[in-house]
DNA sequence: GAATAGCCCGAACGATCGTGCTATTTTTGT
DNA sequence: ACAAAAATAGCACGATCGTTCGGGCTATTC
């Protein structure tokens, strides 16, 4: 055949880097286990361990891994919405889902990773800075171009509107995991709209 | 002495805890380890354990003691300034100051126990959803006040508002701790203003 | 069919984990 | 000052941690 499939070796390190990503949304990328993650793959662990050689290259790839998940099954059918608030609001409302209902345990493993690594110095944090900047970078963007629709008011300050979107998120997915609050999702989509109102071209009419 | 201070395995225990406390921030509640902590206070670890019974025990003692400080630093104060929106800036002030700045280290350490702890049963988690539940009443109950002073519209729902509120201070620690983005504070302060501005009894003077 | 490369396992290593025991020291109440 | 109580240290345990190494497999290549 010609190697239209995946070799044996990146068939099985797709396995591990999948039963990686349930297993870290349980524990935490900290608390990430060779051990435990080669139990569940049913593999040894220096079998395991020989895919990545290190436990730090094992979390990374862990972490690419997820992300990559997100922009399949987030980013990239919200980029194919309209440019402008029905982007952001796809956007959004893919967020909050992968975060909060994803097959019932986990959260989004990115923002834990971040939560995580904020003061542990090392390669897997120096990925996550870098990519949360580029992944805030890229939801001010969004912003800007929904003022560039004439949806938004040319006034409003991406960065500003990013943040608070960004807030709605991790306050959704704080609410949904740790408190089971079912509307989370529906509260974040809600403070969308008053953001989104807040900041649109007619919120100021002329003067009170 | 009449005991006004403290006996010796009081004073050591507030020791072993407030190193805890630092310690914990900086590679987590769930990482924390008893050699790494006994060290740190210079005892031995068995001298240590015997504090606290368990690990388990300690984590929550940890998270408690934390806890006490939050509410002396940024509640009682806040608590101190009169009933309505000068609460809440006074609230989210001190709260995302807590989170972001103290000594150059850390964040917030019972967010970051939150986000670990969603989905790892036991005590620590048990006694978190219930302090967060709590919390975030205590802080759809200051809205309500802000209602009742006539400086948000009776029609504002609290939890919604509560919601939006913890929303800025997640999205303050994130950007701050880990994109080290110093105007992260000003932007949630930014925030809330925006927020209050769309619940204010004036908002809506009476039809678009 | 022999040689070669990639994949994986088993065993073992030093370290550290949480947690018991048993002394010994220190603090406390009288 | 002395007995009772509390606080701490020392030591050991089984388990598990990340990592290394050598050697079988199982394919692919000549």
């Amino acid at each position: 055949m010609i190697r239209q499939t995946l070799s044996k070796g990146e068939a099985t390190q797709r396995v591990i880097l999948d039963a990686g990503i349930q297993l870290a949304r349980e524990i935490g990328v900290t608390g990430l286990t060779i051990g435990a993650l080669a139990d569940r793959v049913q593999m040894s662990k220096s079998g395991l361990f020989a895919h990545f050689g290190s436990k730090e290259e094992l979390q990374l790839a862990v972490i690419k891994a997820a992300q990559e998940r997100f922009v399949e099954q987030v980013v990239r059918p919200a980029f194919a919405e309209p440019r402008g608030l029905a982007r952001i609001r796809a956007l959004l409302k893919g967020w909050v889902g992968w975060g909060a209902d994803v097959e019932a345990s986990g959260g989004c493993l990115i923002l834990a990773a971040a939560a995580e690594f904020d003061d542990r110095p090392g390669i897997v944090h120096d990925h996550l800075v870098r990519e949360q900047k580029s992944w805030f970078a890229s939801l001010a963007r969004a912003t800007e171009i929904a003022i560039e629709t004439g949806e938004l008011s040319p006034e409003v300050d991406t960065s500003q509107f990013a943040f608070e979107l960004f807030g709605l998120v991790l306050s959704a997915h704080h609410h949904a995991r740790l408190l089971g609050d079912a509307s989370a999702c529906n509260r974040a989509l809600a403070g969308l709209e008053r953001l989104i109102d807040a900041c649109s071209v007619k919120s100021h009419p002329d003067r009170p």
